[in-house]
DNA sequence: TCATGCTGAATTGTATACTTGTTTGGGTTT
DNA sequence: AAACCCAAACAAGTATACAATTCAGCATGA
């Protein structure tokens, strides 16, 4: 998408010379993710400039391109502010994954695909079988099972061959918690969490037999039922303030229940006088 | 997503101070719409600059935005080319937004709405009938009707109430083709057209009802079903290349069945020698 | 005490100069 | 004659200077 996706490797100097696009757009993004700039804040292009020691011009591009993705939002005075999802929306992006990914089971369901095809996607579900079954969940445990599961998505959409559907895939996916293993490291901290792990991996089983079976209609209800485990983790840890912060981007979800205390707007420098309407 | 956006008269409308950006995007999607800019060529910012009076800046944030849109691509060797799409690729679109359309109905339903939250869709579907039933279709008949057909889908959205479901329509959408509308015009020509009209407004009607009686996997099946009109008018209309004229983006869409003859390659300039690779 | 309008600092939007990389055409060599 | 190399032209990426707008803070007056 950004235009210096181009810049690939090295120049003859031999230093990584990504484009200072996309570097500001990594940058950018981290800061976001990581909240050292907070959700609802501003995001001011010369400090940005100052701090990574990159001009305006590519900052400038990153912002617009961030703001395409949906982690800003355009101010109403120029500029971006961080944007702010509440649970509901959060919700809404898991939903939404959920329909588009069941638009995909259905598409490859009809593709009427080689056993060959399908290959790929046997063998992520094989692989997460063999780690669902370990007695003890080491360190890698979880990081494997997040890149397979990844993995398992990406087969999904791709395996539909729909330009449009990946795309659309992408903007809801630029959302880190709308991601399949969003709530996953969360997800460990629950009680059932090696119950929730093993209906996840029949699930991917169910849907890997409908898209071979050619049944599209139950491919796509299932896959659709599949985001219902996130959504369903996703409750389970919107609950407790702590699990939240092992959530990718958790910083830029708001809780509901706002405290009576009006302690975030103490720091952040508030108009005076907004009376002045009238 | 522009950051122009609080520009306060923008679009349409005569719009007096219009910031450059704003200026230049919509400028640029003209002259790719209007096929000014053939599909597959280059866009070169400066060419662009000086037709338009506007500096590179603005353009490049135009250029930037409308590769969100999916109008231009990304070339390997920086800057953009005007995409071009196969006649799948725009079903695929259309099949998409039959697919969103189809959870925005859904989830309608699923809410619960008042008598009252429907009136403006009644209304719609209700103003739509009787231009349907004029014997003759005047001048403004299509421009009518194509303005409540866009209205009856702006509103199936925002009944749906959910801000990713919003911003993919709105994605799938900047493809000219894939509107609700883009083949009524084309439409107007076939033998059937009334007949169609007819039909849309049929499933109009059922799947407003099918919203007020809260019955939301029957209002999700008609919403999709009712996006496969718009595929038959692709169909009928992609047959004959006259037709495609009319069809606003048209230009992008190149025939499946490319004439033998190279004659395409003939004016772009091509390198002579790419074996010089090792 | 509060409203109102002015002013200056800050910040975004725009233009342009400059740098770096890609392309292309011609000359050279085999 | 064909392939290759090099260099000049060109276009995109980046930095920075400049203009326009916004907003806080203060002064002024009711």
């Amino acid at each position: 998408m950004s235009p210096a996706h181009r810049n690939p490797a090295l120049t003859r100097s031999g230093n990584v010379r990504a484009g200072q696009t996309v570097k500001a757009l990594l940058r950018l993004r981290q800061m976001i993710l990581d909240a050292e700039i907070k959700a609802g804040e501003r995001v001011p292009e010369l400090a940005v400039a100052e701090r990574t020691g990159i001009s305006r011009t590519p900052i400038r591009a990153a912002l617009l391109q961030l703001a395409e993705e949906g982690l800003l939002q355009p101010s109403t005075s120029g500029g971006f502010i961080v944007r702010a999802f509440d649970e509901g929306e959060v919700f809404d992006a898991i939903d939404l994954r959920g329909t588009l990914e069941g638009a995909a089971a259905r598409r490859a369901s009809e593709r009427s695909l080689s056993h060959a095809d399908l290959a790929p996607l046997r063998d992520c579900v094989g692989a997460m079988d063999s780690i669902a079954q370990r007695r003890k969940p080491g360190s890698e445990f979880f990081s494997d099972y997040v890149r397979l599961n990844e993995r398992f998505h990406h087969l999904l959409v791709e395996l539909a061959n729909s330009a449009v559907l990946r795309r659309a895939l992408e903007q809801i996916l630029a959302l880190p918690f709308a991601s399949p293993s969003a709530f996953v490291l969360a997800q460990a901290e629950l009680p059932r969490a090696r119950e929730i792990l093993q209906k996840a991996q029949q699930q991917h089983h169910a849907i890997l037999n409908a898209i071979a079976d050619g049944q599209g209609a139950r491919a796509e209800i299932l896959a659709r039922e599949h985001s219902g485990l996130a959504k369903q983790n996703l409750r389970a840890v919107a609950a407790r303030e702590a699990d939240m912060k092992r959530v990718v981007g958790g910083a830029l979800i708001k809780r509901r229940i706002i405290p009576a205390t009006i302690g975030a707007e103490a720091k952040s420098r508030r108009r005076r006088r907004k009376i002045s309407r009238k």
